[in-house]
RNA sequence: GGUCCGGUAGUUCAGUUGGUUAGAAUGCCAGCCUGUCACGCUGGAGGUCGUCGGUUCGAGCCCGAUCCGGAUCGCCA
C-alpha cells in the first residue's frame, strides 16, 4: 500500500491549544521507548522534539512496525494531538503528545557512532568525522542559525548604509609577503600559479578607484598557516571599504554597525562610542594590543624604583634596555599558594619570560621571593607603586620589553580566569588606535609593515619616514571585544609618492614594487579618492557572541588542527596524469592508488 | 619546526609494583513490561590495549621508534 501524506507541523511547535488536531510530523527518531504494550517515540527535527504514542488501539501490524523503530530512523507519522497524562516540563511540546494512526519509515539507520545530544561527550575528532550527525544536535543547529542571523543582520545594516556587495576573485596572483598562500596550479598557463586570497585587500582598494564609494563583502579568505582554536585555513571576513573618509568616519560607521548587530542578534544594548586606547597605552597598561578590560590588574613599570637594585636579574634587564614591570593582583595574597605561583611562572615561560618574582603584602610585614635583595623598606617602595595594601599579591617580570609585555599581558588574563572574572555576559568593546606603521626585524635587519604596506601613516608623522621610521604611527585601528581582536583596518595610502616612500622604507625596489603591485600603482595614476576600510573575522564574532570557545563550533564543516577535513579526508593526493598535465614534478608527491 | 598531554569495547573512561580469563558506565542485541521521557528488570554479544621493534619466564603497564589526535609557542604582513 502506497502511503503518502504531507507534513503539517514541525516537531517543536505543537502546544496544548492544538489538542484534537490531526497532524503529520516527519523527522528522526530521537529515542524509542517500548514499555511492552505501549511505545513512546520521541520524534526530532531541527525545531525540537514531539512525543509520539503507539498504544493497543492501533492495528497490530502498525504496533509491531513501531516496535522496530530505532534511534535516527527517519519516519513520518500521522496522528491526533492530545493532552498528556504526565507532562514533561523539560521540552516545549511537553504538554502534548501525538497518538499515531499511521507510520512511514523513510529510512532505517545503523547505530550512530556519536549520540545526537547536546551533552554528548564524543571526541572532537569523531564529531568532525561524522559531522553530518554532529550537526543534527540542537546546539549545532542553533549555532548555524545564529551565524545566519549574524550575516543577515550584517547585510541589512550595510545595505541600509548604502554599501554595495561586490564579489572579488578567488584565483589571484601570489603575494610573497604576509601569510603563506594556498597555491593553485594553472593548466592553461603551465608553470604559473594562482593564489587563494588571504583577503580581498587590493581589490577593494581598486573598487574605490572605480568609484564604488562604499563596498562590502562577506568574503571567504585562505591562509596556509598553522591552526588554532580560533584559526582555520579558510575563514570568513566581513570586509568593507569606504571612499572620502577619515579614521573617525569609519569608526563611527562600525560603532553603529556593532550596536545594530548586538541588538539584533543578542538583544543587548551596547553603549557608543567605544573607548579608544592608543597602541602604546594598551601595551603599557595591559601588555597587549587587544586588552581585556573586564577586569583591572594593570601593568606598572618598576624601572625607576629598582634602578639601583643589586638583584642581578633586574639589573641585567635594565642594562640591556629591558623592562621591569609588575601587576598588583589585589587581594590575592592568600588566594594563591607558592604552588599556584609556580604554575604561573611555568605559564609565562611559554612567552619567553625566564622567571616571576612575587611580593605578598601582609598586615605587619612584606614577604617576597626576592627578599634577599630587597629589605622591607625597598619592598614597601615597590608596593607603593601599585598602591599596594595588605592582602595584595604583586607579580613581577624582568626581561626584554616585548617579553615583559607578552608575559604579563597573558598572565593577567590567566589569573582573571582563575578568579572567574571573565564574565561572558559582559561585552567590553574598544578601539586600539595609533599602531606603529612598522615593525623592525632584528633577524632580517629590516622593517616590515605591521599591518600591510598600503596602510597610511599619520599625516604629522610623514617626515619621520626619512628620519626614524620606527616612530611613525599608522592610521590603523583594531576593534577588540573582551580581549579578542574582532577586526582591524586602516586608512590607505592613495598618493603614489607616499606609496613609493613606504616601499623604500620596506626595502622594496621600484622593479619589485611594480612586479608585485604594479596594477595597483598604475590604478593610482588615474584619480584615487582617499579611502579606508576594515575587515571583521565573522567566525570569531559568531564564536564569541554564541558563547563558544572554538570557531569550529560555528563552522559547518571545519578542518582539524592539521588542516585536514576529517570527514572527506581533504587534502588528497592527485594522479600522475594530473600532475603531468600541470607540469608538476616532485619526489615528495604521492598519488592516489585509485 | 619546538614543548606538553593523550591513543584500552560502538562511545566515554578505569586499569595498583610487570603476574591467572583486561574491567565499569553507556550504547547495541534478545526476552519481559500500558505512562515512559537518562523508562525499568533479566540475559547476551562486543577488545590485534594506535603500529612496529626491544627488555623479561611473563608487557595494556617498562624502553626505543613511528603514526594519529589535542593544547601551546614560533608562525598568522
Amino acid at each position: 500500500m502506497e502511503k503518502s501524506f504531507n507534513r503539517t507541523h514541525m516537531c517543536g511547535v505543537l502546544r496544548l491549544t492544538d489538542s484534537g488536531k490531526e497532524v503529520v510530523l516527519k523527522g528522526w527518531v530521537q529515542k524509542n521507548r517500548s514499555l511492552g504494550g505501549l511505545i513512546f517515540c520521541d520524534l526530532r527535527d531541527k525545531t525540537g522534539i514531539t512525543q509520539v504514542v503507539f498504544n493497543s488501539d492501533v492495528p497490530e501490524e502498525l504496533f509491531n512496525e513501531a516496535d522496530k523503530l530505532r534511534s535516527e530512523f527517519v519516519i513520518g507519522i500521522k496522528g491526533v494531538v492530545k493532552e498528556r497524562y504526565a507532562k514533561n516540563k523539560e521540552i516545549a511540546t511537553g504538554d502534548i503528545e501525538v497518538f499515531a494512526t499511521e507510520l512511514i519509515v523513510y529510512s532505517a539507520a545503523e547505530t550512530p557512532p556519536i549520540y545526537i545530544k547536546d551533552d554528548d561527550d564524543a571526541s572532537e575528532n569523531l564529531r568532525l568525522k561524522y559531522r553530518y550527525l554532529d550537526l543534527r544536535k540542537q546546539k549545532m543547529q542553533k549555532n548555524l542559525a545564529f551565524r545566519h542571523e549574524l550575516t543577515k543582520a550584517t547585510r541589512e545594516f550595510f545595505d541600509g548604509e548604502g554599501f554595495c556587495d561586490v564579489e572579488t576573485p578567488i584565483l589571484n596572483k601570489p603575494t610573497p609577503e604576509g601569510a603563506r598562500d594556498y597555491i593553485i596550479p594553472s593548466r592553461v598557463n603551465l608553470g604559473h600559479f594562482y593564489a587563494l586570497p588571504q583577503s580581498p585587500q587590493l581589490f577593494k582598494q581598486l573598487l574605490m578607484v572605480s568609484g564604488m564609494d562604499k563596498y562590502y563583502q562577506i568574503a571567504r579568505c585562505f591562509r596556509d598557516e598553522d591552526l588554532r582554536a580560533d584559526r582555520q585555513p579558510e575563514f570568513t571576513q566581513i570586509d568593507l571599504e569606504m571612499s572620502f573618509v577619515e579614521v573617525d568616519d569609519i569608526i563611527a560607521v562600525q560603532e553603529r554597525f556593532l550596536k545594530y548587530l548586538f541588538k539584533k542578534v543578542l538583544n543587548v544594548d551596547i553603549a557608543t562610542p567605544f573607548p579608544r586606547y592608543t597602541y602604546d597605552d594598551a601595551m603599557e597598561r595591559f601588555g597587549s594590543d587587544k586588552p581585556d578590560t573586564r577586569f583591572g590588574f594593570e601593568l606598572k613599570s618598576l624601572n625607576e624604583v629598582v634602578r639601583n637594585s643589586e638583584f642581578p636579574i633586574f639589573a641585567q634587564a635594565l642594562e640591556t634596555d629591558g623592562d621591569v614591570r609588575g601587576i598588583n593582583f589585589e587581594g590575592c595574597a592568600d588566594g594563591f599558594s607558592r604552588k599556584d605561583i609556580d604554575k604561573f611562572q611555568d605559564y609565562i615561560k611559554a612567552y619567553g619570560a625566564k622567571g616571576l618574582a612575587w611580593i605578598k603584602i601582609g598586615e605587619t610585614e612584606i614577604s617576597s621571593s626576592i627578599n634577599k635583595f630587597f629589605n622591607q623598606d625597598q619592598l614597601a617602595e615597590i608596593a607603593e607603586v601599585f598602591y599596594g595594601k595588605p592582602g595584595d599579591l604583586i607579580l613581577i617580570v624582568a626581561d626584554k620589553r616585548n617579553i615583559v609585555f607578552d608575559a604579563l599581558g597573558h598572565l593577567r588574563r590567566e589569573v582573571a580566569g582563575k578568579l572567574r572574572l571573565l564574565d561572558d555576559q559582559c561585552y567590553n568593546l574598544l578601539w586600539v588606535v595609533d599602531f606603529p606603521l612598522y615593525e623592525y626585524s632584528e633577524d632580517d635587519g629590516r622593517y616590515y609593515a605591521m599591518h600591510h604596506p598600503f596602510t597610511s601613516p599619520r599625516i604629522q608623522d610623514i617626515e619621520l619616514l626619512d628620519t626614524d621610521p620606527s616612530k611613525v604611527k599608522a592610521q590603523a585601528y583594531d576593534i577588540v571585544l573582551n580581549g579578542t581582536e574582532l577586526g582591524g583596518g586602516s586608512i590607505r595610502i592613495h598618493d603614489r609618492k607616499l606609496q613609493k616612500k613606504m616601499f623604500d622604507v620596506l626595502g622594496l625596489s621600484d622593479e619589485e614594487a611594480n612586479s608585485k603591485f604594479g596594477f595597483l600603482l598604475d590604478a593610482f595614476k588615474y584619480g584615487t579618492p582617499p579611502h579606508g576600510g576594515l575587515a571583521y573575522g565573522l567566525d570569531r564574532i559568531a564564536m564569541l557572541l554564541s558563547g563558544e570557545n572554538s570557531i569550529r563550533e560555528v563552522i559547518a564543516f571545519p578542518k582539524n588542527q592539521n588542516a585536514i577535513c576529517m570527514m572527506t579526508g581533504a587534502p588528497g593526493y592527485i594522479s600522475e596524469d594530473q600532475l603531468e598535465e600541470l607540469a608538476i614534478k616532485s619526489t615528495v608527491l604521492k598519488t592516489d592508488e585509485v
